[in-house]
DNA sequence: ACAAAAGTGTTCGTCATACACCCATGT
DNA sequence: ACATGGGTGTATGACGAACACTTTTGT
């Protein structure tokens, strides 16, 4: 007996950007096709015939809203058969990173089909992308706790305060700032450089520190074990 | 421009039995298809129109080994373009965990095509499942560190011991008998009973222990954090 | 009696937590 | 001068790590 089966692959990408004063982001492009159409959904499409699950992503993410990737990582699939009412759709979903200039497009492209929302205050989507989503931030916040990624979400150079203020928004609690510096400081790998912030309104203008990989990779293979 | 595409959708299971003597255990089985005949390669098989991913895991689990399955988790999904050499299938693998009362069909069932190998001991297998059972024995070590899931490969009751020895095989290092025990106690889900276990050979028999789950959510609930 | 496994408490050091004042800059 | 945010140290408590002897059973 031979099964014709006749379901489709299909990846989307949950795209987090940040800044402090828009908080935790996420890319959307609103649908032009039929079905859900003028609805916002997940960047994503059909994984093509050669090209591996990554690559799909990337691709996707190309055409449909040119924005280039810093971090990705496989999240989770799904493929409950009811979940696109067309056919049978098995979608691989990836969350990813990018860095602030990248997120800057908020307002660049015309922002009438590819925009950023603010995890807060996310809209309705398409298919059962808001559950995609919400296992998205569970991961980022799992994640960002015992592996070092927060800087994927930051400049080259950053203020100390940045970093904290990432930490706060995702981990959606206080922190306290010397513990916290105490703690990251005491890892290796983030770099106090000698530059300034660029005074931005009121207050002191803080350091910039940046983070430094091949350090990390080096104390990782030494059996680190970064956690907040 | 419509895309058709031809790919499949499978599901792989590693399913983890465990007994003290034996130590961990993946199940597999040896194909007797064409393409890799005769090698051992992990449970699985195309997933069928209607079902979930889950549901294929588990019909298959039983069609070809009939073993029913405990704990499922959704391990990572596989998709490299050549993984398989026939046509393009993306494979999105679970790992399990079963009861030593059916880790027991070991001898049981004539093994010339299912059987339990040590994880110390795996012979090369089909497609990448080398890969994935890696990815799943990362899985499990992470997992068993900060979820209970430990109890899954357990019987009902077991002397503490059972459960030390489980930790220290999965975790592959030693830990210290008096502190594991102070630390899983301090939880408070794991409760003593007051039945001896049935004398084994040499020794002074252990209390039996039991996993109370209810406590446990509830104990989640309120916001505990376990970890060893 | 001996071998084998179970049971049990204390000490020490490290790390998490809590907490408040001074400094540099812009307005 | 004042408002805003940056920078920093100490004291206390909790928890992890290290560690050895006694008890119960089978042989």
């Amino acid at each position: 007996m031979t099964i014709t089966q006749n379901i489709k692959v299909a990846v989307d990408a949950v795209v987090f950007g940040y800044n402090s004063t828009d908080g935790l982001s996420i890319l959307l492009i609103k649908r032009k096709s039929d079905t859900f159409h003028g609805t916002w959904a997940l960047p994503g499409g059909l994984v093509h015939e050669g090209e591996s699950l990554e690559q799909a992503v990337t691709r996707e993410l190309n055409e449909e809203t040119g924005v280039s990737i810093n971090y990705l990582e496989q999240l989770y699939t799904f493929g409950k058969p009811e979940r696109d009412p067309r056919n049978r759709v098995v979608s691989v979903a990836y969350y990813g990173l990018v860095k602030p200039d990248i997120f800057k497009l908020k307002a660049a492209t015309d922002a009438s089909d590819v925009a950023w929302f603010e995890v807060k205050r996310l809209p309705t989507l398409a298919f059962d992308h808001n559950e995609i989503i919400s296992e998205a931030i569970k991961r980022l916040k799992g994640k960002i706790t015992y592996e070092p990624i927060g800087f994927e979400l930051l400049d080259e150079k950053f203020p100390f305060s940045e970093l904290e203020k990432l930490y706060m928004t995702v981990l959606d609690r206080p922190l306290d700032r010397r513990n916290f510096k105490k703690k990251i400081m005491k890892f290796g790998f983030l770099e106090e450089t000698k530059e300034k912030q660029n005074l931005s309104g009121a207050g002191r203008p803080g350091n910039l520190f940046q983070f430094n990989q091949e350090k990390y990779f080096q104390l990782k293979k030494e059996g680190i074990n970064f956690e907040i």
